[in-house]
DNA sequence: CCATCCTATGTCACTCAGTGACAATAGTGT
DNA sequence: ACACTATTGTCACTGAGTGACATAGGATGG
């Protein structure tokens, strides 16, 4: 049951990255919404349920990645020195945390499906709301930060539009762009230095 | 089936708006996830299926409003002056809104099981995605505003984090604050004026 | 007043996501 | 070989949502 690393859960991780590949693959060629969990599970080879104690639901099968993101976020910008603004301490975390998504493989191909699948888009702001609360709070607890609730709330949803809006902007132009630079000129848009 | 307003359509829009008192009444008293859409189905004194006419979704039930922002919202950003910034245009669009919400009914409870529902979370987020494009759009096309894309999709977004941020303070002080006053901190804080 | 539409509704059966319970079956350590 | 434990499969179930079809009710035209 215990999260802590020993081979069993290493192994188990491993296999949860290869049916969510391989359910991504389902999903690209046949649409989200038409392939049923069923699908997924007959072409891994494992039954529906098997499947379910992997993945929460059908929609973490594509998002996966992106839900651990909170803590983690959240750790980081506490780590970042006191005398920085709220806003560049978002951009900075923001700007460090494009460049270690950047390795994983398929992004675009899964950008695009959860661009163009409302359920899978709902989810993913689902999470994001979820990590809001924790940077926010992170943000709040910084030394010397003198944010309220509200403000430290607005910074941190204010620079998940950015990351939206960079996403979005990336996705549109076939991943040509730089996220990371998106993100900073979104930045830069609000608060012109 | 032309949605001209016949007394046909008055009619069956009176019939949805008290469902959706009656059902946010049950959900509010019994919680979403455990209210069935049968229980409000047994209670409204129809069928399961003759519910799913009037509503497309169980979370329909709850955000029926909320849905039809995206148009008028848009309208009305295209209808401000051309020489207003994109930031204080969205601002003002933003406040009015507002005045206009105040007066529906049971803001604040239907506001408090959205806030606790993730599922209604989700379902509200995505209504606010496919505005957010229609509002992007509408924005960009101001005469000459010259935005790109990127950065007008990057000031919704924004624009967004500010009224989701004011309704969550409004709902953490029971409603005792004024959310249009919110929004406006919310504003000023990203561009000091 | 009756025939005719048209719409709202009910009924029934179905799909699909997700869950609980329990049995079978590995795999590991002794 | 033996016990222990995690993983999987099976089965039956709930709950949201849909499609097909039958029927009741209310307006309209004759």
């Amino acid at each position: 049951m215990e999260e802590a690393d020993g081979v069993r859960g290493r192994a188990r991780r491993a296999v949860r990255a290869e049916l969510a590949e391989l359910a991504l693959g389902l999903f690209v060629e046949r649409g989200f919404d038409t392939t049923t969990v069923d699908d997924v599970a007959r072409v891994a080879g494992l039954s529906k349920r098997s499947l379910f104690r992997y993945f929460a639901t059908k929609e973490d099968m594509v998002l996966g990645v992106v839900d651990v993101m909170g803590e983690g976020f959240a750790e980081e910008v506490r780590a970042r020195p006191a005398e920085e603004t709220p806003w560049d301490c978002l951009r900075a975390v923001l700007h460090a945390w494009e460049a270690r998504i950047r390795e994983s493989t398929d992004q675009l191909a899964r950008l695009r499906l959860i661009e163009s699948t409302p359920t899978l888009r709902a989810r993913l702001h689902q999470r994001r709301d979820e990590s809001r609360r924790l940077i926010a709070d992170a943000l709040r607890e910084r030394p010397g930060s003198g944010l309220d609730g509200f403000t430290a709330e607005f910074y941190t949803a204010a620079a998940g539009a950015a990351l939206d809006a960079a996403s979005s902007e990336w996705l549109r132009t076939g991943g040509a762009t730089d996220r990371a630079t998106l993100i900073d000129r979104a930045f830069t848009t609000l608060r012109p230095s």
